[in-house]
DNA sequence: CGGAATCCCTAGGGATACTG
DNA sequence: CAGTATCCCTAGGGATTCCG
């Protein structure tokens, strides 16, 4: 793995990830496997249709997450992760792990200073 | 590691991750272990110096970034990751190693759509 | 159910100039 | 060198309504 200053791939890469919604999104579709939906709406507390829909099709676009629809009534559609999504789970993992920890250290300093 | 539908804290944590510029200057903070303001500057193409004071002081709140200021002048700041940002490392090193394939993934679907 | 279409708003961020 | 201080703007999202 090489550390160059300006290495600019970053960026480019990490582009994929940016968004408010992306990465809770993604967390979600690594810990299910396959949602739909109105699942990833529920999960999601706080997205609107609208963003979950714009998301999706964005994480879609950069080949991340699958999406599948069956033609029936009422309309069912699944998203999961894409086999190049996939290579994702890792670093899903990290940030998952991460997350937690850095929000309990955050409440532990808040807590101090009350 | 546990994964529950509604685990929320990931958000929480994560926040301290959102905006444009708070993983790039982790990235080259834990390449370079410690940078100066104008080092950083100059190794983020784009970023104005107001976005630069700015991410900083929110990295440095969130306690992942030490500030150490040298009474000397012209001024000496330097910027390193703090103890409890080194946790943050392997996702970093994540984070860095998948930006780096998914752009060359991207890449390549594009240079097919040719 | 799974969206699409509108309208709307503000805060995140850009550009520039100045300072101890 | 390492920031402040201002002004400014738009695009990323929020809320709501409608549709097959």
């Amino acid at each position: 793995m090489s550390f160059e200053p300006l290495d600019c791939h970053i960026d480019d890469g990490l582009k994929s990830l940016l968004g408010k919604w992306k990465i809770p999104i993604l967390i979600q579709l690594r810990a299910q496997q396959v949602l739909r939906f109105s699942d990833l709406y529920r999960a999601l507390p706080g997205i609107t249709k609208k963003m979950l829909t714009q998301t999706l099709k964005e994480l879609e676009e950069d080949d991340l997450v699958n999406r599948k629809v069956y033609p029936v009534v009422p309309p069912k559609v699944e998203y999961q992760l894409s086999a190049h999504g996939q290579e994702l789970i890792p670093t899903l993992d990290a940030l998952h792990a991460w997350g937690i920890a850095h929000s309990a250290h955050l409440a532990h300093k808040q807590h101090r200073h009350d």
